[in-house]
DNA sequence: TTGGCTGCAAATCCTTTGCAGAGGT
DNA sequence: ACCTCTGCAAAGGATTTGCAGCCAA
């Protein structure tokens, strides 16, 4: 679980720090993402602060998830197809598996992986801000469901 | 160096197999993609081709990108922002350090990291098809410009 | 009071689709 | 001939932007 207040203090500090002002709705809305799932679209988060507040506007939550990408509460996560997804940082430390028949994501964190990528950023003297890894394919229920089908090769 | 020929024969295959046809804008389009970089937007794509053949229109290529990715030549990805890069599979081994500053995109391949995640997908009874793995953060170029500034945590 | 925030609608950007004609088998 | 492929233009979906009024500092 996020602490709310944490990432409300951290929006506040990056609305001082630009000259900008707080705002009800731009509050709405980060409760809102911590509310939902690990992964929401724009539009969802639109249909949930909505609940609340039925006078908000789309461009509102792009707006307002754009700075919250700037102070690194959220990741924008663009995977295949579809529409962006918006996870939390706090949240966004692990990586997905994702089913490409049932769509499904299966999150996973993997210490070897995590130092792997550590060094190949060190090797090329890369300063590593955040990373995104997504393996595709079939999870373990599509692949029963399909039987003895064709099957494929790893990567 | 791809073979543009084994491309060719695989794109003949699935032709015949799904009861296609071939055609001449298709292999223009599939030429042009191993001519180009390795990340190549559709729009890049579209101007190549059309300096052999100015007649060709968009869609046509919106149109051969899917069916390439369909008989695995390619595949598309979604990097932040913008529109999606297609990238010959051949080359598509490697994955990415991506410049959040200039954009810059440098491509390793890291045995250690390709072992873990093999290793993450078998512990879920995942069958592995492909994957995306791409770091962001600020390049050794970019770094130096900033000189002596803040910094960040690695993730 | 000032300058940022907001909703609305229009505008963009990238990609997909419908349709009538061209082209491959 | 038959059915796919193509260009064009229109449609679509997601996100951004311009503008006039609202609201926090």
């Amino acid at each position: 679980m996020i602490l709310l207040d944490e990432l409300k203090k951290r929006l506040r500090e990056h609305v001082q720090r630009n000259g900008l002002k707080s705002s009800t709705r731009r509050d709405l809305i980060l409760e809102a993402l911590t509310t939902l799932g690990p992964h929401v679209t724009a539009d969802q988060l639109l249909r949930a602060v909505r609940e609340r507040d039925e006078r908000v506007g789309a461009a509102t939550v792009y707006r307002t998830l754009r700075i919250l990408q700037e102070c690194d509460i959220i990741v924008e996560r663009r995977f295949e197809g579809g529409a962006s997804l918006y996870e939390l940082v706090d949240d966004s430390h692990h990586d997905h598996l994702i089913c490409v028949e049932c769509k499904c994501i299966i999150e996973f964190d993997d210490d070897a992986v995590e130092r792997a990528q550590e060094k190949v950023a060190l090797k090329f003297g890369f300063e590593l801000h955040y990373h995104r890894h997504e393996l595709y394919g079939l999870c373990a229920k599509c692949l029963k469901k399909r039987g003895a089908k064709p099957g494929a090769t790893a990567r």
